[in-house]
DNA sequence: CTGTTAGCGCTTTCAT
DNA sequence: ATGAAAGCGCTAACAG
């Protein structure tokens, strides 16, 4: 029923392997029996089926790009980036039709789901995947993070190159061809100290999902500039009243206009607040105003990851700039094999503060 | 090297087949040899090898999600919507670990690279793909939508739902599934008609990249209702001195940015700009601002989508609701076969006009 | 440069 | 309910 590589063969007089062969590309043909070849295939409209001959070489030329939420453009950009280095797209002039000696990806959405992840994982390893490209915050629960080291381990112990991108080395390593980590407590510091150095000392925190490696980073940061100042909020979450200006929620638009109103209620002399990220700022944003106050004059936000809807939201939005698409596309050279990865494995990509006016001096 | 079927059928004390069976699940095998099978699976850390069983089943659980522009909130949204449909996720309770019933989606992202479509459609053949959904605006090029409707054709004579979400049938058909497409036009006439009612009568138009469907539709739906009401911009792109109120660009901010800066520069007295889609409608929003000039009073702004970052910009913008979400799990569903297709294949999504206050009367 | 020959690891009748 | 055996379509030595 199905076209196979046997009847393009026979179609162009040659053996099989032959066929296979000029399809590789990998091996030495003749120009006239490849053209005899090509022709057949094109006759015949074959298709190489992928099974067969991923089983056949014990290989497949799939790379997984794993992100938490497809839906958000933080980790759209990263995986755009790692696939423009990885898919190039337009096969190479004379490059076999077979396949252009690239490779394909394919971005797989977890939802921030760890069965999920665990599941797509186990999906690029049937696959023979020749690289795995992790993107985002990791989740800190210790059984999961056990079980994705084990998994990782294992899918890079069959060859198949692993990268972390915008993500911690994992505890227990997990046999990590490189982790590219953004400096996320840096960011954190920086953008409190942005906040304390324009004389706010109430500061509230829309935090992430608890159990983020990103959240607990960024609060980090943040808390630590808070600590050294003496500002309320910097002495973590023990029982102190600090607790109540830090709140957690997803990273979505919503949590941030949630718990805006929230945190607004709890302390009324709130003088800024520091979102997750800038999605959540933009939340954050919309219930401050709606509490009939100005931004920045009565209330500073400030978001992270600068994402390009930050610098037209009004006022702009100051935040911590990620380089995204630097990154992303780093990923996909390393998944490539065509950047040599760092020294250690591991490379901490800086976070820039972008001050803008959603942020200014509080009100006397 | 690595464990096969055969070594846990070994280990189990049973054949390669009783196995094979246990991890369907899609045969009577008995508990207790079940249970011995699962167990030697666990202590051998079998992996299922993908290619291999895919070869002999000459099926695979992959379905393809192709997006123009996995940076795009807008694919994002449907493409993690449809997902949601395929890859529940956590394995139903009981479900073999082989797999779970579930298929497993993967985003395939062209960037809007017909070439790249095509390779990305090859791919998905190759690894005979469950099911393929195509999302967004196609180009209208004839020799890519040929290629296309041949490609589709073909993957659905090989068993392959072929399911198009947010993008119009075929021209030639291509045997699809089902078509699933936005009322992009009639969306289009109903901003221009609130434009219009407002009295706004010069009107400029940020569109899309040309030879897109959505660009055309939308912009169809525009210039119908200018034309209707006689307004500058309705007798489209001939030669008049309309084609100056419109412009051609990426779906970016920058688009918006840059092309509204000339309209403006062309014609000082336009009273309303419409973007293609939100996120143009920022950089337009941008572009507007910079000229000193207010956002309604002085030019009103509109976009498209109803992208979520739209409701917090600031005056609210105006646009078009496309319900993403509902579009991308019909989507996803029809790729599962647990929804019927709508009758004729072919199903026109409604988009509703968003009246927010980023529009309002021209200044007099 | 090209043909021959074995499998790759799994699924699936067909028996039992 | 389980086993035996015959491929699925391709690649990779190995000859020639």
């Amino acid at each position: 029923m199905t076209v196979t590589l046997a009847d393009v063969a026979a179609r162009a007089g040659v053996s099989p392997a032959t066929v296979s062969r000029v399809l590789n590309g990998n091996y030495p043909v003749a120009a006239a029996t490849r053209e005899r070849v090509l022709r057949a295939v094109d006759e015949l409209d074959y298709v190489l089926n992928g099974p067969a001959s991923s089983l056949a070489a014990a290989t497949s030329d799939l790379v997984g790009i794993l992100v938490n939420d497809i839906a958000d453009p933080f980790f759209g950009i990263m995986a755009g980036a790692a696939q423009s280095e990885i898919g190039g797209g337009q096969d190479a002039p004379g490059a076999a039709p077979g396949r252009g000696g690239q490779k394909l990806a394919v971005v797989c959405n977890t939802g921030g789901s760890p069965e999920r992840e665990l599941t797509y994982l186990t999906l690029l390893q049937r696959q023979r995947a020749a690289a795995v490209i992790l993107t985002g915050g990791a989740l800190e629960d210790p059984e999961h993070s056990a079980a994705m080291a084990a998994k990782l381990e294992r899918l890079a112990a069959a060859g198949t190159r692993v990268v972390l991108c915008g993500r911690p080395p994992l505890p227990r390593g997990g046999d990590v061809l490189a982790a590219l980590a953004f400096d996320n407590r840096g960011g954190g510091r920086r953008l409190a100290e942005h906040l304390l150095a324009l004389g706010h000392r109430r500061i509230g925190y829309v935090a992430g999902p608890v159990e983020r490696t990103t959240t607990r980073h960024r609060l980090e940061g943040h808390r630590e500039a808070l600590r050294a100042a003496g500002a309320a909020g910097g002495e973590g979450g023990g029982g102190g009243a600090d607790g109540l200006l830090t709140l957690h929620g997803p990273y979505t638009r919503r949590s941030g206009y949630e718990a805006t109103l929230e945190l607004l209620r709890r302390d009324p002399g709130l003088t800024a607040v520091v979102a997750a990220n800038d999605t959540v700022a933009l939340g954050a944003c919309a219930a401050v105003r709606e509490q009939g106050l100005r931004i920045p004059q009565d209330v500073s936000v400030a978001g992270f990851d600068d994402l390009p809807f930050s610098v037209d939201a009004v006022p702009a939005l100051t935040t911590v700039r990620l380089p995204l698409t630097e990154a992303g596309a780093r990923a996909g050279r390393l998944a490539m094999g065509t950047e040599a990865p760092p020294p250690g494995g591991i490379a901490t990509i800086a976070a820039e503060l972008m001050a803008r006016s959603s942020t200014a001096p509080p009100r006397a």
